[in-house]
DNA sequence: GTTTGTTTGTATAAGCGTTAAACAAAATAA
DNA sequence: TTATTTTGTTTAACGCTTATACAAACAAAC
């Protein structure tokens, strides 16, 4: 028999089953050695390990109709809790979750510094408050997992540069290692945000696609073979700031025609201005209480939706823009799917047949085979549960630095 | 003792030690257990079986100062032959080598037809002829390593297009397995030269860069973490396809500005054409012979070099365009080192600094911290080496396929 | 009702490849 | 001379895996 003294199972392995429980749970111990390619004793022994360390949960159900009736494993919900923290240029997002990552507190609050202590003294009030909830459910507390918008260096644990925030050179790991005594782990917001859509998203089991998302500025992640491209050192995905029109306009990188300053919510409204000096429309004065200044990206899409032929012209732009630059990274990277989030998806009916005849049309072929673009499921939750993904990534895998 | 049926020595220590003793060979084995991480004994286990394989090869000679005289390692040269090809739009290029990579038999020869029958057939001969001496040589044949101009399924071994040679469809693998009976790698000619250079050329044992070469269309390889960078399903890395100008000129993909179009040999001459109307030079035209369809790359460097202003403006903006092209990708990519090839060699000393500048100037900060740009140390070498690198690379480490 | 076949889970021995530890050899330095 | 360092080998022990055998529980076929 087993002695369950062979501590050390292969750390490759046990990820193996913990990753396979992630996705197919509620699963027999015989289909999981199918899964992984693991003979079924060791898939007994390495559960015994997990049910032990109460990481694995087992029942008694009905499964296979022929056979001996299977015993049922999953991941235990009550396996631990992770806190999830999203730090958004105007707002702080905290989650907490289960081991399998089901909601169980959640806040979302406006900030209204941009303070450096402040907004982290906010932020460590709510995960305090997070942790206190899942002591309350007796839940040992696994990790935290934070989103910055800006460039981080994932191994050190720092933020580098966060532009929106004028924030620099903050080694947020360090400071909240200290302060919570639980694993940290830091990264961008478009990086976890493409997790969280692998994870718990329409990427679901998509091991290449690239997330993109613009709200302010224009952000990417980029999963590759089932990990986080990062580039050489941990700096590269800044797909915002590719040059693609020498005759664009200046960005707030230096650098003239970024790829972010064609696409996103500010270039519409720019667009939609411009259009508007030649082009009279009083309903749309009206909707901005006479004033041009009030115009949001909201109303632009609300306008192209019934018909605004000055709005739908200036989104059609932006979206033949953005489809133009992911041909490019279609041409480079040759993903299975294009995930679109941030304030796009408000806009998804009319964008995404131009987006997608953009990118077919200008994509090499064989690349383009089975590309399918699609909009994000999980919204403004996407970063917060990518950052409770990279928590149990470290459980579940090696860590997901390329 | 070790029993010497322990067969199934893990491959993937095996492959560490190999191609530790690629890197640093002669070494003795303690040295070899440092640089692996492994212990003395498991080096001595595997190096007792890689000699008895007649890969490695055993001298005694003085070594360390102190100690006992240690036992020098290094692969044996006459562990086998491999061959590498290269096809490319106007000639055929095919190296011999031994198990170390020393050029034992090369041909280089301009084509004439385009036909896939007669280059095929005429690749066929000089492979035989490369065969005959490798077996004249009693070495025994290992592989043979094939590079391309077009796009390539590498897992299949089939070209799927080379635009330039109008060919379409080729399972040369399966071709070439029947006709030689040897394992085939087939290949893009750029993720080669990549792949040359990195083994046998400048960026040796840099981990992470980009590889850019020039003649007819603009190809890229890109190594990331030591091993070729392909995308998703293998057909990524098309970087020379990349839009840069929307109202740039039309491409042979059929869009429009693609970094192709503005960076070449081609664009320095259409650019010198066109200044040309407006300043009239004489010395430039007769050193085309009175006819300015006869002027070449070659021409217009050799006069850039001498102080022209016309042809070294020319090369200028083309530098500004490379450059452009290439902070884009170090912001994708995050890489140490960038290493242009192809035509540009010959004009080094003037595009050097432009580049430089351009990149250094206009990527994000932090990417370009350990940043180096050269030029290819292996040129016209580059590819057939790579094909050499690919069929070693798979005796010395896993198949490089991300 | 019996037989046969399938799926499942466990137990055991054997195998592979590693590490740890001890040892010996050969050189230098004190 | 003695102590120290570096190197290479040998041995047992260890960790983890596979192969194999076995039993339980069910369905379908006869």
């Amino acid at each position: 028999m087993f002695t369950g003294d062979q501590e050390k199972v292969r750390i490759v392995n046990r990820s193996l089953i913990l990753n396979a429980l992630r996705l197919y749970a509620p699963i027999s111990r015989a289909q999981l050695a199918y899964i992984t390619g693991l003979t079924r004793g060791t898939v007994s022994n390495i559960v015994t390990i997990l049910i032990e360390e109460g990481l694995v949960f087992e029942d008694e159900l009905q499964g296979s109709k022929i056979g001996r009736p299977p015993i049922l494993l999953g991941l235990r919900p009550d396996g631990g809790a992770v806190v999830g923290v999203e730090i958004g240029v105007d707002f702080i997002s905290v989650l907490l979750t289960n081991f399998v990552a089901q909601t169980l507190w959640e806040i979302r609050v406006k900030t209204t510094s941009q303070s450096q202590t402040d907004i982290i003294s906010q932020a460590e009030k709510y995960i305090d408050q997070a942790l206190k909830i899942a002591k309350e459910k007796k839940l040992g507390p696994l990790g935290i997992g934070v989103g910055l918008p800006g460039l981080v260096n994932v191994r050190q644990g720092n933020l580098i540069t966060a532009p929106n925030l004028h924030w620099k050179d903050v080694p947020l790991r360090l400071i909240w290692n200290q302060r919570f005594h639980l694993p940290v782990y830091i990264d961008n917001e478009a990086n976890l945000a493409a997790l969280g859509e692998y994870y718990f998203g329409i990427a679901r089991n998509v091991d290449n696609f690239i997330y993109l998302s613009s709200d302010i500025g224009l952000g990417g992640g980029i999963v590759i073979g089932g990990r986080l491209f990062r580039g050489g050192h941990g700096y590269g995905g800044e797909i915002g700031h590719i040059q693609r029109d020498p005759q664009g306009e200046l960005c707030g990188c230096g650098r003239v025609g970024c790829w972010e300053t064609q696409v996103g919510p500010r270039p519409v409204l720019r667009r939609v201005k411009k259009e508007f000096q030649t082009h009279h429309d009083q309903m749309l004065l009206d909707a901005c209480s006479g004033n041009l200044d009030n115009l949001t990206f909201d109303i632009v899409v609300q306008f192209a939706l019934n018909g605004n032929s000055i709005c739908r012209q200036a989104i059609d732009e932006v979206a033949v823009n953005l489809g133009m630059g992911i041909a490019d990274l279609v041409n480079v990277f040759n993903p299975d799917l294009i995930v679109i989030g941030g304030a796009f998806i408000q806009a998804k009916e009319i964008l995404h047949s131009t987006i997608e005849k953009t990118i077919f049309s200008n994509a090499l072929q064989p690349s383009t085979e089975n590309l399918k673009i699609e909009f994000s499921e999980r919204d403004t939750e996407a970063c917060v549960l990518g950052a409770v993904a990279v928590v149990l990534d470290d459980i579940l895998r090696e860590m997901a630095i390329s």
